[in-house]
DNA sequence: TAAAAATTATAGCAATAGCTATATTTTTAT
DNA sequence: ATAAAAATATAGCTATTGCTATAATTTTTA
């Protein structure tokens, strides 16, 4: 049943890719708007907001109205977990031969669709490397 | 806009997955009718029969109601495609010590995240494995 | 402090993919 | 040939993401 996984997949994707950015937008400048995601991800603001809305009511972020964006103890696992999968699957794109910025694209697109088998792989690829 | 490219590729996805899926099993039986493709998707037949509207209206297939299925020389195009970057993905996947369960399944979301330039790197690696 | 600018929220629209339930048509079997 | 089964189509619902336009609020600046 891959294809049940992929849309597993598709349905925390987008999930992913904003807590990833907002954990990162925090550390980066200690705090996040929705005009800094929208600008971000290249989409409108009104689209942030809403998506922001869901994430919150999933219990992702916390939030009030006019205020910026916190990331709850869920969110934050989350958040930690997809930027673990997006550096690996980064580097290992580097190794592989790839230039940076193919890299950085590609695996956005892709750390969301490789299993934990794989990944070990390409982590030990890495490894193998490095030294 | 790494983003960007990302969204296109969904928007994409659930096209190249049907056509490569038809191609395929116009091949395996020489007919592909909507349950089939819901049985294979595991996906309800209405569903299916929606989608499969979408993809007439788009050119990419031929269908008559309550008839077979037949791809537009617009829909082979991409069904090639498709099946050929798939192949790449999955085998290496099997290049990179992954099980064929898992890189069967990996590859089904991988292969729509991964650039010409990836995949030219992918299939390097594989040639540098055969021999 | 009041006006202007920036930000956020909301309303309302389109597409897509998913579902169940039900109607219609085609195919199969008796 | 007709009844039963299988396949297909349609209706109507949900959820998600995207958009523009506009309203409301907060922040900045003059």
């Amino acid at each position: 049943m891959s294809y049940t996984k992929v849309r597993k997949a598709h349905k925390t994707e987008n999930t992913e890719d904003y807590l990833e950015l907002i954990a990162e937008l925090i550390s980066e400048k200690g705090e996040v708007r929705i005009v800094d995601l929208a600008s971000r991800l290249n989409i409108a603001q009104a689209t942030a907001n809403k998506t922001v809305q869901r994430l919150k009511i999933q219990g992702y972020i916390k939030k009030e109205p006019y205020r910026s964006i916190f990331l709850t103890f869920k969110g934050q696992k989350i958040a930690s977990q997809s930027k673990k999968r997006h550096n690996i699957v980064y580097n290992f794109l580097l190794n592989l031969g790839v230039d940076y910025r193919t890299a950085a694209e590609d695996a956005e697109g892709v750390e969301h669709h490789v299993s934990n088998k794989t990944l070990n792989k390409m982590a030990k690829f890495n490894r193998s490397k490095k030294i």
